[in-house]
DNA sequence: ACCTGAACACCGTTCAAGT
DNA sequence: ACCTGAACACCGTTCAAGT
């Protein structure tokens, strides 16, 4: 067919289509992405010249884009803010678990996730936190997320068959199976309450 | 050659020339590592007969053994046992920060590392938490370990370069730079230190 | 501009063959 | 038991050729 009157091909539908291999399959290859989309992998690098790390890139703007909108409203309060922006990023990512690792073996180069973070140090700044207190707020609040969203992805079944070797995590586990309600999630909410509260004395007096 | 008299490969060489491989290059391919080793990519497979798959979660073993072998004082309060587990786990990870990523997208299944999360969980456990403190407090503590890991591996320069599409996080990270300290160890301990004051209540009056 | 097929240098893994 | 070379099905990427 050569050149088509109308494209077959596109950024969007190629970070669409890549982002539900990984969904379904837990990783995606230029071959079974063109596949999926019925060309030939070669023609993936008219629209990507990047390749494969801009498809990566492509498919992190996706997952993050109701985190990387966020705006802090007039007169909100950092804490707030940080609590909304913390939860926003935590459910983007842990709504496409297989995604995770994909995205943390590859450094944060698109400019739609790039502003969700600047959204955070405006507000901390607006605070009167200084240069150290934003930057340290922002890379805790980074770490639990991304902890938590690798975490969410992950299998709990290891620990549980250890049997004879782990025997306290292997109760600890069998009491909370079964449970109603999200482990990693929960966690996560503990995890992020008490880092607001520690946090607050570093923005609220800067060093 | 054939079979030499005395064996050129042993589980624990194919381990340290990958660890070495991943600290100096970011990655590793059998081949590679086979060539790194003086032999042929299919030699491996008599020492690993897992593979790839293998040789990663014994690099792991390696990077986490300073963690691993840690136990309890006798009568040693659970905060600082904690403590001292997060820190220990952090620095084995982050002294390899190029084989993090490679950690984290494969499941943990070393007896080694297991047995390193077994002690937090009877530390904890004789310390009065029930099921569900115990499972919350190390999936906390492993999220912002794992975090923090994965953000000692990562370049910050990225943020910085952003120029006049995000102004505040190049304001603060200006600040900080030529600083002396460690930006990611310093945001993990302000973290460990707000997530243990979070976590008492949680443990010492379990819900 | 956009798609194709052929080609290149590489993967991970298996397996019969050697000692 | 341990190493080898050949083989297989697969990667990511490039590029000349077509319309």
């Amino acid at each position: 067919m050569a050149r088509p009157t109308t494209p077959l091909l596109s950024r969007e539908k190629v970070f669409d289509a890549a982002l539900a291999l990984v969904d379904g399959t837990g990783s995606f290859t230029m071959p079974r992405l063109a596949a999926e989309l019925g060309v030939s992998a070669s023609s993936l690098y008219h629209h990507v010249p990047g390749g494969r790390a801009e498809v990566v890139e492509g498919v992190r703007a996706v997952v993050s884009r109701p985190f990387a909108v966020l705006r802090a409203a007039e007169g909100e309060p950092w804490p707030e803010f940080a609590q909304r922006w913390a939860r926003a990023y935590r459910r983007s990512m842990a709504a496409h678990p297989r995604v995770v690792p994909l995205l943390a073996a590859q450094t944060v180069s698109s400019p739609e996730v790039l502003a969700g973070y600047e959204a955070l140090a405006q507000v901390l700044e607006r605070a009167g936190a200084d240069g150290r207190a934003v930057v340290h707020v922002i890379t805790v609040l980074d770490c639990l997320v991304l902890g938590s969203a690798l975490d969410a992805g992950a299998p709990v079944e290891v620990w549980a068959d250890g049997g004879a070797a782990t025997p306290a995590m292997g109760r600890a586990l069998r009491a909370v199976t079964g449970e109603a309600g999200d482990r990693s999630a929960e966690a996560f909410e503990l995890g992020l309450a008490s880092l607001l509260g520690g946090l607050g004395a570093v923005v609220d007096r800067p060093r």
